[in-house]
DNA sequence: GGTAAAATGTAGCACTCGCTACATACCAAA
DNA sequence: TTTGGTATGTAGCGAGTGCTACATTTTACC
């Protein structure tokens, strides 16, 4: 064999990554332990030797997929500080209808539904996901606004609203309800 | 016997309001059909006899579910309109804060979340019933609002988004951003 | 080189899923 | 009395679920 340490290569690090595109692609309800371990090169038997059980392995495939699309949204941004708010929520809203998202858009409506159906773990996950949001918002705020924080509250509302229409597939009642807005 | 027409009492119509109750304590995507049968009294088998197959009884159960939305909102909302979009919204949020509209709330963050994901069937159910809420919404604007059309565009925004916040726990963030909004 | 630990394959458990086949009942019209 | 549509129970199929037992191979370390 050319490559002989190839096995010790599958950890939880390897493995994760794998796992995170499959959720992303067909979600998370539909997950079981056989697609995954497939999507990630393994088997079943496998990943509860890795994770203990299916519940660990849901919370820490959450968590990994927190920080993924942390990295996503700062990456889409764009360069400096907005110069209104209006520009801001177009930015987020423009840089979250982007294809590369749909996927995460798709699995964050999932945790809110999971979440409102107070199933364990993901209100934890939504809460987490939630604060980080409104921090990052908060940072992004045009330079001169007068209220940073109260505005990216609102600011929150607007966009997870404008978000759901989207979702639903009424994009121009989105459009509509941001025109109408005072913003 | 004493009562020999009892059989055919068991119809669509009976059927439908005791699993729309087991949907809406324990969600749709759990649904399946001997515990939906269960709850109404009968068998699988005689589900997919009166329905033809899951699809269809998942598509008229959701029927059914959102005219018993549409009647529970008009039911809380109280008698004539509000004297402003602040009152209006708040009288919305107020209303579907109760533990009575719960269960619907989580049923509707499922359709979205399916519907994000593409799922055959959420995506009409959704849509309707966007536009179901959008139209109430605009008959129940303010008498003296500049743009009823609009403003209820704008009011649905907020207040879906203030909803999924509500859904995630964290009802202060969506307190302060109705606070923080330039209503 | 020997050995303990880690990793993996195969097989299987007990369960639920949507759905169907088959055998009945029941009741009304012909 | 026969016929035919409606209604119901029982049993089962094939697939999938989370998870485990057992035996085997590979790796790492002394």
């Amino acid at each position: 064999m050319v490559s002989a340490a190839k096995r010790s290569e599958m950890s939880k690090d390897t493995l994760l990554p794998a796992m995170a595109d499959h959720v992303l692609a067909h979600g998370l309800s539909q997950a079981s332990l056989r697609p995954l371990a497939k999507s990630a090169g393994t088997s079943d038997r496998m990943l509860i030797y890795h994770f203990g059980n299916k519940e660990k392995l849901i919370a820490e495939l959450l968590d990994y997929l927190a920080e993924k699309y942390a990295a996503a949204l700062d990456q889409g941004f764009g360069d400096g500080l907005p110069m209104t708010r209006k520009e801001c929520v177009q930015r987020i809203l423009s840089q979250s209808a982007k294809p590369d998202m749909q996927p995460f858009m798709a699995l964050w409506w999932e945790i809110v539904a999971g979440c409102a159906r107070g199933i364990a773990g993901y209100g934890e996950a939504a809460q987490a996901m939630t604060e980080k949001l409104l921090s990052w918002l908060e940072a992004h705020m045009p330079a001169d606004d007068p209220d940073p924080q109260g505005g990216a509250r609102y600011l929150l509302t607007l966009v997870e609203g404008s978000q759901m229409l989207s979702a639903v597939r009424q994009t121009r009642l989105a459009r509509e309800g941001l025109v109408a807005s005072t913003l």
